[in-house]
RNA sequence: GGUCAUAUAGCUCAGCGGUAGAGCACUACGUUGACAUCGUAGGGGUCACAGGUUCGAUCCCUGUUGUGACCA
């Protein structure tokens, strides 16, 4: 047997350990019992940053120990075809080519996206692996492949078909960057300085005005309203009457809605429904018109009747400016006044969201919503921590129609095609759509396809059983859905958990899963947000090269307390490295003791104390570490490692066995060691493996199946003289540090010790 | 503005209706047959504040304050 290096080195075995275990990590299909984890699909964009790495490590923690308990285990990998990013990235690289992006058709930048795709796309897939994690790789799914392509058309059809997918035209926050709709969740609201502007519009057949006060003036071409609140006493006798927009030749009424807030700005407000929420709502209590006068790319509309010749086609913020200087000149302009309001971004593009009125498709979520919160009502699916159902119910109540169109090239195309006159034909594909056409007398070539994709979201929202074969009835989805546990971050209970929920329960009328664990942000250690402008992301795979990636899986477990953030500095992950040198060491200690490992617990007979105490230490660790992991408490489990390893297996009895070496305390020091290095497999796969391999006990832990506790005696009597016996040593060399060897307590204690008869006075010479 | 968290040692955080815990940092000692990426021992807390429930509250309840997140 080779000695063990004296110090722990992970990168010289970590690569060969991973390739040498990979096939280990298929599903077995033997056992009846499942349990399956479907991998949050990173970006074909992304690379691995430390959130990730959290993400990861708790879900091969839990895959890891399934496994080795004798579950047929999946943890389901792949990526999702990010719709925008990806887009972006690749027009970036493009335009850098000097290759004009818009000049290219569909098809051709839809070819070249795949072939950045096979070139650059999931690097994240190689960092997985340098973590360790236990994945299949020839499960993988991909958003965009043909099966999840295939998936895709059929839920959008049947939804179609059953009422809940609808085309409408509705305000839809539009980025004016990537010229598309998104959804309300890709906007940030940030809280800015502005501008209160007071303008006049006079007042029809009179000499009065009306004083209007606005963030956005450039918009009051689209009013068709203004508004005043019922109870202004300030205000009653202009309702009805009707106001001239300046420099336009339209008039528009005077009305009255609560919406007016009577003590902000002049308590009138004009009604814009075409660019505005909450104009858009008053605008339908009260039959308005809708005039949109800002272009796709952030313009004034040029060739508009109602927009003056003297702001057309200008970018939103120079008609603001010329505009108003034109009002100030006139003197409408009558006051400025700076207030705070939050203002729309979109969370990629980082330009303001416009409210704009167009046509897109829309899935009806609150129908769909009924089920998915029933099914954490009822308790069939449960959040760990479970005070996280309450932000999943908050929104799931309060849900709007999901936006799901988007005016980009790269995702699934909507399968609707639209005759002459405005008629849609959704369906599976271009011949049934043909063919429902014809029945209403319209041909093949009057027929155009929607070009619209869908929103990244709605393909990951089938993730639970699109990958597993959906909309086929493949044993695979028969056997692993639903799965067991989502493990996620709480930022995307919206975006894909809700979403997955309602989809699952929609096709599938059962639950996608039965836990859900949200895990925390993972922050710097001062817990400031990572991010690279403040530089002080920790990037894993350095880490990793640094300390081994066992040292920071074993760390963000440790700081996974729920509820918490996890505050992650690199003091930690040394602390970590530093823990597993001492679990390299012991291993290396009971090699020159001679120990090997080739016994079982079951095999030796157990004669002594020390030996009865250990396993009984070891049971007691088995045990602890099955209800932590039943609990998700990483923490915990983390800390109970260290404690079991370090506290009573080194400072105890590997000292006890420099007294005491007999071949039943070297057999059963094998036994346990080997046992523990099972047990820490799941948190720690690569040291331990290695360690596993170089004594001599194993390949690897990966399927191996840990002992039952159950089934090995162990005497209470012996465990309790032991533990008095540690507590006896503590005080002495505590008594000596406070008083001095020639203390009375001191020596009386020692003497206590010295009196000690049988077994363990054989091992008193461990006080000093 | 609404909601949900959270406040415990210098720092990061466990914990519990009945003597307050860990790691790091700090202090002292130590190179004893694996480990200085180590060991042994130690100092250090009015458990945010104010009320209430209780025989007893750091823990349960109410309020205040600070901090954070989400929603509008």
């Amino acid at each position: 047997m080779k000695i063990l290096d004296k110090t722990y080195d992970p990168s010289q075995f970590e690569k060969e350990i991973y390739q040498s275990t990979m096939d280990k990590f298929y599903p077995k299909g033997t056992s009846a019992k499942t349990f399956t984890i479907l991998m949050p699909p990173p970006n074909v964009t992304g690379s691995l940053h430390v959130g990730h790495a959290l993400n990861y490590t708790i879900q091969d923690i839990l895959i890891r120990y399934h496994r080795q308990k004798g579950y047929d285990t999946l943890w389901q990998p792949g990526m999702d075809h990010a719709g925008i990013a990806t887009q972006m990235v690749v027009s970036r690289e493009l335009e850098a080519q000097e290759i004009d992006v818009k000049s290219l058709s569909r098809d051709e930048l839809i070819e070249k996206i795949w072939e950045w795709k096979a070139k650059s796309g999931g690097k994240i897939f190689d960092q997985q692996q340098a973590l360790g994690c236990s994945v299949p790789w020839d499960y993988s799914r991909f958003t965009m492949d043909e099966g999840f392509c295939k998936a895709v058309i059929e839920a959008f059809v049947t939804l179609y078909k059953d009422g809940l997918i609808f085309r409408a035209k509705r305000l839809v926050n539009w980025d004016t960057k990537f010229q598309s709709a998104i959804s309300d969740l890709e906007i940030v609201n940030k809280e800015e300085k502005g501008i209160l502007w007071h303008i006049n519009y006079k007042i029809k057949d009179s000499n009065e005005y009306v004083t209007i006060a606005t963030t956005r003036p450039e918009t009051m071409f689209g009013d068709t309203a203004i508004a005043v609140h019922p109870d202004d006493e300030r205000y009653k006798h202009l309702v009805g009457k009707k106001a001239k927009i300046p420099y336009s030749n339209r008039t528009i009424e005077i009305i009255a809605d609560e919406h007016a807030d009577m003590e902000k700005g002049t308590g009138c407000v004009k009604i814009t429904p075409a660019h505005d929420y909450d104009d858009f709502a008053v605008g339908k209590r009260h039959n308005l018109e809708m005039i949109t006068v800002i272009d796709e790319n952030g313009h004034m509309i040029c060739d508009s009747k109602y927009v003056p010749e003297f702001v057309q086609g200008l970018y939103l913020k120079k008609a603001r400016k010329i505009l108003l200087e034109k009002l100030k000149e006139d003197g409408l302009l009558v006051k400025e006044e700076e207030i705070l309001h939050s203002v729309p971004y979109g969370d990629r593009s980082g330009t303001v969201i416009e409210p704009r009125l167009t046509d897109q498709w829309f899935v009806d979520s609150k129908t769909l919503a009924k089920d998915a919160i029933a099914a954490v009502e009822d308790g069939r699916v449960k959040f760990f921590p479970e005070k996280w159902e309450n932000t999943y119910f908050d929104w799931m109540r309060n849900i709007e129609p999901w936006c799901i169109s988007r005016q980009i090239t790269w995702g699934h195309q909507i399968p609707a095609w639209y005759g002459p006159n405005g008629e849609i034909f959704v369906e599976k594909s271009e011949e049934e759509a043909v063919a429902e056409a014809a029945k209403k007398g319209i041909s093949k070539d009057q027929l155009r396809r929607e070009t619209d994709v869908l929103d990244t979201w709605f393909s990951s929202s089938l993730w639970p059983f699109a990958t597993l074969g959906w909309p086929e009835k493949t044993e695979r989805l028969a056997k692993y859905y639903p799965t067991s546990t989502l493990v996620t971050g709480f930022d995307i209970i919206f975006f894909w958990i809700a979403r997955m929920m309602m989809m699952s329960m929609y096709f599938m009328k059962e639950i996608p899963f039965k836990d859900i664990y949200i895990h925390a942000l993972v922050r710097d250690e001062k817990g400031q947000k990572m991010s690279k402008s403040k530089g002080n992301v920790i990037d894993p795979l350095e880490i990793k090269g640094e300390f081994g990636a066992d040292a920071l899986r074993f760390s963000l477990a440790f700081l996974s307390v729920p509820g918490r953030d996890v505050k992650l500095g690199k003091d930690q992950i040394k602390i970590a490295r530093n823990f597993i040198t001492k679990i390299w060491n012991a291993a290396r200690f009971l090699q020159t003791k001679g120990v090997t490992f080739d016994k079982k617990l079951s095999e030796i007979k157990l004669t002594s104390k020390l030996t009865h105490w250990i396993i009984a230490k070891l049971k007691w660790f088995q045990n602890e570490i099955d209800q932590n992991i039943a609990e998700y408490r990483f923490d915990y489990a983390t800390r109970n490692i260290q404690f079991f390893i370090r506290d009573l297996f080194c400072d105890f009895f590997v000292e006890a066995m420099k007294f005491h070496d007999d071949e039943e305390t070297k057999d059963v020091a094998g036994a346990v060691f080997s046992e523990f290095l099972k047990i820490a497999n799941p948190f720690i796969p690569f040291v331990t493996d290695q360690l596993g391999k170089v004594l001599g006990i194993c390949d690897s832990f990966v399927l191996e199946n840990g002992f039952d506790p159950k089934l090995i005696e162990t005497s209470i009597d012996y465990e309790k003289e032991v533990d008095e016996f540690i507590d006896l040593i503590h005080a002495i060399r505590s008594e000596k540090q406070a008083n001095g060897p020639e203390s009375a307590k001191y020596l009386s204690l020692k003497q206590k010790l010295n009196d000690w008869t049988g077994e363990l006075a054989s091992i008193t010479g461990i006080v000093r």
